[in-house]
DNA sequence: ATATGATATTTCAAGCTTGAAATTTCAGGC
DNA sequence: GCCTGAAATTTCAAGCTTGAAATATCATAT
């Protein structure tokens, strides 16, 4: 039974009696050191931030493109957010964005050449970061939280009627 | 065997065969979805943001006061950032800073009389919001997913030697 | 053809976040 | 009493994020 945390928990301290804030806490902690250091990573290595390494993946993903609107739903941000952080990679010459030729409000952003090769590199060290984090977990555990994050996942659909 | 979510998931899509990615990415889609809702929840019901939220609950721990740098620890964010954050709820009349008695280099941040009359409804919504959200889950399931978040955190505490 | 409502996107202000540099104070050793 | 390195904090630029307002385009009914 391993249970004896050496990380610090958010709010940790006296905690409440409330079992299911408790649970949220913890899910927000290990989510939070995990997006800081792959944040750390790809910053120090490769000088890249993981908002643009998660446009890029989605691109990568569909090499017909994408409009800003599909980037804004498959990564769960604002319109006005993708605009910025697209910019971005259209200026590094990682992407690059043409008008739709079916409507004129739509622009699609692709990977270019010089953005495909690098995303390789930078999918593979994300890669071998998770797994590195991960590998406290046997294939058993990995497998069952897989699964009961999909039960929450469930749980979150039910009000949160996001179509 | 509940497994079809109908809830986006960040990067879906063709999905990689790298196990350990789509378990973060799940692990990251429930965290971001339920801190959204939070944040949404007071911003639109109460007016304040899920930052200053943190400090105030932090603070409401405790009620001998904190200084910056334990915020900061407890909290997992920066120094500057919690300067930020502080003001913010000093210019709202929440928290009051002292200088430390003991140490002229740090100043104690209290929750103020209205903070903690304040800070007691926040967290009422923030329970009730946090039990409908993960209502879809049972007691045992609950209880499986926090005991596997546990052994994440530890997985995480091996390399990351955080103290 | 035009008017109208819907859709796709950009712009922008406000707020959070970080890391690095600067500032102030502390704690010992001389 | 000083000097010096360590520690606590603030300041600041750069970047992410959102929601609301503004633009531009589409689709359709007339």
């Amino acid at each position: 039974m391993t249970r004896t945390a050496s990380l610090r928990e958010k709010h940790d301290g006296a905690l409440d009696d409330r079992g299911s804030v408790r649970l949220w806490l913890r899910l927000l902690t290990c989510t939070t050191v995990i997006e800081k250091r792959l944040k750390r990573g790809f910053a120090d290595g490769y000088d890249i931030t993981l908002p643009r390494f998660d446009v890029m993946a989605a691109l990568d993903r569909h090499p017909e493109g994408m409009t800003m609107g599909q980037l804004s739903q498959a990564l769960l941000v604002s319109n006005g957010n993708v605009t910025g952080v697209v910019q971005a990679l259209v200026r590094d010459r990682y992407v690059s964005l043409a008008p739709s030729p079916t409507d004129g409000r739509s622009s699609v952003a692709r990977l270019t050449q010089l953005g495909r090769e690098c995303f390789a590199g930078l999918a593979e060290a994300h890669h071998a970061w998770i797994e590195a984090m991960l590998a406290g977990l046997g294939r058993e555990e990995r497998g069952q939280l897989h699964q009961l994050l999909g039960v929450l996942k469930d749980s979150l659909a039910v009000d949160g009627e996001k179509e």
